[in-house]
RNA sequence: GGUGAUGUAGCUCAGCUGGUUAGAGCGGUUCACUCAUAAUGAACAGGUUCGCUGGUUCGAGCCCAGCCAUCACCA
């Protein structure tokens, strides 16, 4: 029976691009997760978007010169293109700023409001006499009132690295206008009374203990233990609106609105669709399944405090007596460093998917990537490992082996798959070899271990070359043609059906496999950009048109004598001298070009 | 400072509830092959024995304690 299956993926913050960091730690393992189990016949629901609000917004607004909203538009646009190139199927990729985010936002504050778990408390926040308005701790330096080092931001202190009050730092100061007059000024917040969830959230953490990642589970657990209320407003002009008379000048902190957006970006969906009943059958059915692909950095928002939320509004929208359903898993990912080093915008130490994309296949970026993916300890983008794993796995094991084999049947057997008789025990070995591979890669990746499922599917990927190497097809057409046919027949199914196992890693080569041993029709669906337009404004977004895809997760039934397309090489060879160019890059201020969708 | 993780061949990583000579891919060496983008296959070499120190055990990479390094979160 077909399951339910929602993949949330953690909303990027839009005031930059997105670079390998991202795909890695969690739209790549969510797009191969959600493809497999489109693949399967179950019923996905993939969501994501831009997160539009928060100070990083105006900050780099300011830095910029632009109002936050054309900055979060100007990279909203932007995930969208490059995300479509890349592949991740999102069933919709949308953004905060809609009216319909900002609605059910809303509905959830007022609902946890009327439920009691809301309460005011008041804080001592410094106050901008020139900006007329509470100042953000990122705007705010001072002196470090625990090493004395005078350049402390708001929120740490770079010289020792312990995290700041702000409201503590001694001579406080405007970080972008010194002439300012900062002072201690009273604020009222609403604040989120997550320990009353306590016992909830640790009965529910205990039910999903065997199959979640240890370091998520543990590390929950003990997050659960002091638990403690958290503002959910803020002094800030930008997000929002508190849904109350009198808090006019404050928003909601974006920790708390940004994760409603899996729930409001399914609503959404079920709206686009027309069947706008239709997010229920993920989020009020016990049945289906919650996957939160993110990174570690996330994992309480996504295992404490998102559950809580939805606890806390359980009902909301719906008159039945079904719960709202909380992550079923939250695959956390660790991170991706670059060249042994972290990541850093500030240094220019980043690969950033707009520019490697101009330059090479989407499918070599994402084998790379899953090889590399930091599912259990951060791992390193190395333009030399990049370099090894296109030219020596990709394209030498797998690459080689379709155009090795295509090219032969096409040649030699009149461009078309050979016509045989019966198959020998040892073609029919293969074959049952192979396709145990829809049982093996399979659970593999329901479990999440993507990287285990992709080392699993090029192991079959190398038996087919070894078979080819022992049956010797080029030989055999010289003294037994039929037999060189059934080696060759047996070895083309061998690949259509590793296209299909693949093909949750390599849509797009696996939809060039597809073509060239004669299918017609696509693998997968179309992603498209669609606009929608609510009651005022009218947004972007990326979708996943599922009406053409004719892939399933099933054996080959690849016919004798069906016609071959014209065989060409599925991937392009690198030269190794890519490697010193890139490493050059790194360092580098780049410029955000236009980015091209083929 | 607290919590959770990570530290295994040149590189990237597996090693389930402790048990024979510690595994895979890539890289290296040699050989074979020639259908293939000099791609493929086979064999071999490679870990001072699994960050360091100590402990439990008949026996530890896997358990315990401490330490060192790295990462994330929290204070």
């Amino acid at each position: 029976m077909a399951k339910y299956i929602h993949v949330s993926v953690a909303w990027p913050y839009a005031n930059g691009d997105l670079h390998v960091g991202h795909l890695a730690g969690a739209y790549l393992p969510a797009d191969i997760f959600a493809r497999y189990h489109r693949l399967r016949g179950n019923h996905v629901l993939m969501v994501s978007g831009s997160d539009s609000h928060g100070t990083p917004i105006l900050l780099e607004a300011g830095k910029q010169g632009i109002s936050a909203r054309d900055l979060f538009e100007k990279y909203h646009e932007r995930f969208l293109l490059v995300q479509q190139k890349v592949g991740i199927s999102y069933d919709l990729f949308t953004h905060t700023d809609t009216e319909n985010h900002h609605r059910v936002s809303q509905d959830f504050f007022t609902r946890l409001l009327e439920r009691g778990y809301l309460k005011i408390e008041t804080q001592t926040l410094l106050y901008s006499e020139l900006e007329q308005r509470f100042l953000p701790d990122r705007f705010i330096e001072g002196t470090c009132y625990i090493c004395g080092y005078n350049g402390a931001r708001g929120d740490q202190c770079d010289n020792c690295g312990n995290l700041m009050e702000t409201i503590k730092l001694i001579n406080p100061r405007n970080r972008d206008n010194p002439q300012d007059q900062l002072v201690p000024r009273q604020t009222d917040h609403y604040f989120l009374a997550l320990e009353r969830f306590i016992e909830e959230l640790n009965a529910y953490l205990e039910q999903h203990e065997s199959h979640w990642r240890n370091h998520v589970y543990n590390f929950s657990r003990n997050f659960v233990k002091d638990l403690h209320s958290r503002p959910i407003t803020r002094d800030i002009d930008w997000g929002i609106p508190i849904p109350l008379a009198g808090w006019e000048d404050k928003k909601m902190y974006v920790w708390f609105e940004a994760v409603i957006g899996y729930f409001s970006a399914s609503v959404e969906w079920a709206r686009n669709q027309g069947t706008p009943e239709a997010w229920k059958q993920w989020w009020y059915n016990p049945q289906s399944e919650i996957y939160n692909f993110i990174g570690k950095d996330n994992i309480p928002f996504h295992t404490i405090i998102w559950p809580a939320e939805l606890l806390g509004v359980s009902g909301l929208y719906h008159d039945g007596p079904e719960p709202l359903q909380l992550p079923y898993d939250v695959p956390a990912n660790e991170f991706m460093n670059i060249e042994g080093q972290k990541f850093s915008k500030s240094r220019h130490h980043a690969i950033w998917l707009a520019d490697i994309l101009e330059r090479y296949q989407p499918d070599a970026v994402r084998y790379y990537v899953a090889r590399a993916m930091p599912e259990s300890t951060d791992s390193d983008f190395s333009w030399e490992g990049f370099y090894q794993s296109v030219n020596n796995e990709l394209l030498a094991a797998w690459g080689n082996l379709v155009n090795r084999v295509t090219g032969f049947s096409y040649k030699r057997f009149a461009g078309a798959v050979p016509v045989i008789d019966a198959l020998r025990p040892e073609d029919e070995a293969l074959l049952a070899r192979i396709e145990g591979g829809f049982e093996t890669v399979g659970s593999l990746i329901e479990r999440v271990k993507l990287r285990e499922a992709l080392g699993e599917a090029m192991a079959l990927v190398r038996e087919v070359n070894v078979y080819l190497d022992r049956r010797e097809p080029w030989k055999r057409i010289k003294d037994d043609a039929a037999d060189a046919a059934r080696a060759i027949y047996t070895a083309l199914r061998a690949i259509d059906n590793l296209k299909t196992l693949l093909a949750p890693w390599l849509p797009f080569s696996a939809q060039h496999v597809h073509h060239l041993l004669g299918y017609e029709g696509q693998v997968f669906g179309d992603q498209v950009i669609r606009e929608y337009a609510e009651g005022e404004r009218r947004h972007r977004a990326l979708v996943y048109d599922p009406a053409r895809q004719s892939g399933t997760w099933a054996k080959s039934t690849l016919q004798p004598g069906q016609p071959l397309r014209e065989p060409a090489p599925l991937y392009t060879k690198l030269e190794d001298s890519i490697i010193p160019e890139e490493r050059g890059r790194l360092g580098q201020p780049r410029e955000e070009r236009p980015i091209i969708v083929p």
